[in-house]
DNA sequence: TTCCTGATAAACAGGTCTGTTTACATATAT
DNA sequence: ATATATGTAAACAGACCTGTTTATCAGGAA
């Protein structure tokens, strides 16, 4: 059932996760936050683990429709597939980056059978369909071994950032995207 | 103090951590599972943290050695920097793989200043320094740069392979390193 | 012997965690 | 006006968490 509290107790939810992870915020800390009743969550939600896939679907939307806008503005798809890591340096530069929500989620639940796994497997399954769809209309060669390759460079890109609190790994990853993207060229 | 109970204590709390993170390991569960009492522990060290440091230290000089290990096998550093990815596939491809547990350290104790943090960043950066070695090695063009790339090959590889559940992201690393290195050549 | 070190066992303290129970309030729609 | 749905407040249960205290034990060294 849609309801304005349950949303913005997702909201709210999702940006503590996203700042200090999920086994470290507790459900107390949220209600707090949000201004709302315990028995609101447990209302909408069975579990905490519920509320957290909840706040990955939001999280995960929220991001895909990020980056489509800023990597959309290119008109090429193959400009695009390189706008993909502008989009990602600026976010690194943001104030406060502190690593991927998704990264952490399927690293706190380690299992790969794990709701909240999966639910973190499926925003980064929606970043590699829109870096096939781009690779596909740019009519590269092998298109779905190159949007993997691209995944694989977007994941260690926030993983090095966030590592090292390096914003260049952006950079660095967008280079060698170049090199892949010319030799399917 | 260096003492058989502290390196037992120690190794326990790696594999444990390794397995199912670190909030969600609790101390007793590894005092029981080593088989040492809890004084041991908080004779040996301050905190839980200091466990995690000590244990990711380890850990860390392990996985050195043990890329080394396989990629020094191969005799052109040229070589060895693409047998780093067979590598990280034969890891991928063990049963019950979890994961990194450095990645993990990174992702569950997100600020940079991190203590935990950083000695999770510290192995990273070994593993950097070990590409750095060969690429030099190698006689390759900017081999800092490359090795930067060839370190978000790496961890690209691993989140892929852990997010997913698929040991095949090794291989399309070692192809998209296969080709920054020629770019580099 | 006596002393010291390292380890053990078990209880305990004080917090924090998820989730439940209960009683009450508000608003809308029939 | 009244039933239904939604939300609030606060206490509670029961588990689990880190870390401490206390008493005891075994072995080697002075």
């Amino acid at each position: 059932m849609p309801s304005p509290k349950r949303d913005h107790l997702v909201d709210t939810a999702a940006a503590l996760f996203q700042r200090d992870g999920f086994h470290a915020t507790g459900i107390d800390t949220i209600l707090a936050q949000a201004g709302v009743a315990k028995m609101t969550l447990y209302n909408h939600f069975k579990s905490k683990d519920e509320l957290i896939v909840a706040a990955l679907e939001v999280e995960g939307a929220r991001y895909i429709a990020w980056l489509r806008a800023r990597a959309d503005q290119a008109e090429e798809p193959g400009e695009r597939l390189l706008a993909i890591f502008d989009a990602l340096e600026e976010w690194f530069e943001t104030e406060g980056f502190n690593g991927c929500v998704f990264m952490k989620a399927a690293c706190e639940y380690g299992p790969v059978n794990n709701p909240v796994h999966m639910a973190a497997a499926a925003q980064k399954r929606a970043v590699f369909d829109y870096m096939l769809e781009n690779a596909t209309s740019a009519r590269l060669r092998d298109p779905r071994n190159l949007a993997q390759q691209l995944l694989l460079l977007h994941e260690g890109a926030i993983a090095v950032a966030h590592e090292f609190g390096a914003p260049i790994a952006a950079r660095q990853a967008k280079r060698a995207a170049a090199v892949v993207i010319e030799d399917a060229g």
